[in-house]
DNA sequence: GTCTATACCAGGATAGAC
DNA sequence: GTCTATCCTGGTATAGAC
């Protein structure tokens, strides 16, 4: 197990997984799942990065329905043949960012957590790496929740899917905590549910905190600082 | 004052604000702040409500951007033509849909908790009222969320403001619980601001609340019971 | 692999009959 | 007041040159 320092703030997040833009878009392009037509590697990974880039700027602007692809390929730097070299439709490209953030979301979280077993402290990272997961790839989050609805059918039962699998997280250790005696005997399904929505207020409300000059540790110490209230602990 | 029963459920809400469709649309006809072209009031007034129906009912499945007119015209039992004759371009349609809901909520908020004193019991009210108003405006309240960034510059600087004023009633009532002595020192921003957020994630997670059977009332209870032991009170 | 040019269609909006 | 018919912009998608 890597030796954690006692001070788990952004940065040593940051350094411990080191996720990029252009390493979730390599993952795409060697999974042969899509209907990707380049090639090249190095090409394709470059020019995903920057149609994702962009798409995910200007959807956030405005809704991925208000985007145009005449507007992405601007944005991005592509002409409009070029684009449908890495998708062939919008709707396919609105999926492939989806599942992109998806997949490191998941793996991230259950990495993070699965060497701790106080529930305490395995509550604590938990929402460390929620918040910071959010903080470093907010643009993607925020897509993620505004624009789920606009699958179809079959994908949206994976975005639900996810949703409740990430509450499920909390909710474990909640129970966890509590059948060790080490929390009250609170109500884990709505107390998992209030800690996802605090947890996803930081990114959709980024504008509010960034006002308020709010920094990510700060926000993740005051929700711990409920939590500990709610299930009876005191800070050690 | 009009006398409260102890037990404020969502019945007795109804009761007490009655609020329907109709009056909103009758609001709103009368406003002449717009572009209606029809004369009379019944008439007038019967449309709109069909209107706003379908819009919020197409809206909410797709998004805004994504529903057609075409689409609207049928959904609400109108011709094109006809629906120009309540607006004039379907930006027009949007922000009258966000200027309706939004008069309705500053105003029962605020009428909600005027005459109540202790701190406690104001912030139970806000928070209850809050709730109930959109359990009984849903469909408004969620398209408000997520339509809110389609707006143009003028209409957003509205929207943010009511954001935080709704979120300025709380932080006022936990600042005048502080200072009275009645709840500890906690960072009433922060407080409201996660207030805010659990709020939100009942008219925003409908879904899931539901799937779990969790009444409003209950919802509410539970928030109060954190804030409770956040702010160092205990139920009564 | 990428571009330009173009096909084709759906959407918002309006005119004018009833 | 409401409807039908029509206009026309701007959207997605593709063909074929380079």
């Amino acid at each position: 197990m890597i030796s954690m320092p006692e001070e788990f703030g952004l940065a040593a997040f940051q350094a411990l997984v080191n996720i990029s833009m252009e390493d979730m878009c390599r993952g795409l392009f060697l999974d042969k799942n899509n209907s990707i037509k380049i090639k090249k590697e190095g090409v394709a990974v470059k020019n995903l990065v920057k149609i994702f880039d962009a798409a995910l700027r200007l959807s956030n602007e405005k809704g991925f329905a208000a985007m145009s692809l005449r507007g992405l390929s601007a944005e991005a730097g592509l002409s409009m043949g070029a684009l449908y070299a890495y998708f062939s439709s919008k709707e396919e490209l609105l999926e492939m960012i989806l599942r992109l953030g998806r997949s490191v979301v998941l793996q991230v979280i259950a990495a993070q957590i699965q060497d701790i077993d106080d529930p305490r402290a395995r509550l604590k990272r938990a929402i460390h790496a929620h918040l910071y997961l959010s903080e470093i790839m907010q643009p993607w989050f925020y897509f993620s929740y505004m624009e789920t609805k606009n699958l179809d059918k079959a994908e949206q039962k994976n975005a639900i899917a996810t949703e409740l699998f990430t509450e499920n997280i909390f909710k474990d250790i909640i129970e966890q905590g509590i059948s060790s005696g080490m929390f009250r005997q609170v109500n884990a399904g709505l107390a998992s549910s209030i800690i996802k929505a605090m947890l996803q207020d930081w990114y959709l409300k980024r504008w509010k905190f960034r006002r308020r000059e709010i920094a990510v540790e700060e926000y993740a110490c005051f929700l711990m600082e409920v939590l500990d209230s709610y299930m009876g602990l005191r800070d050690q």
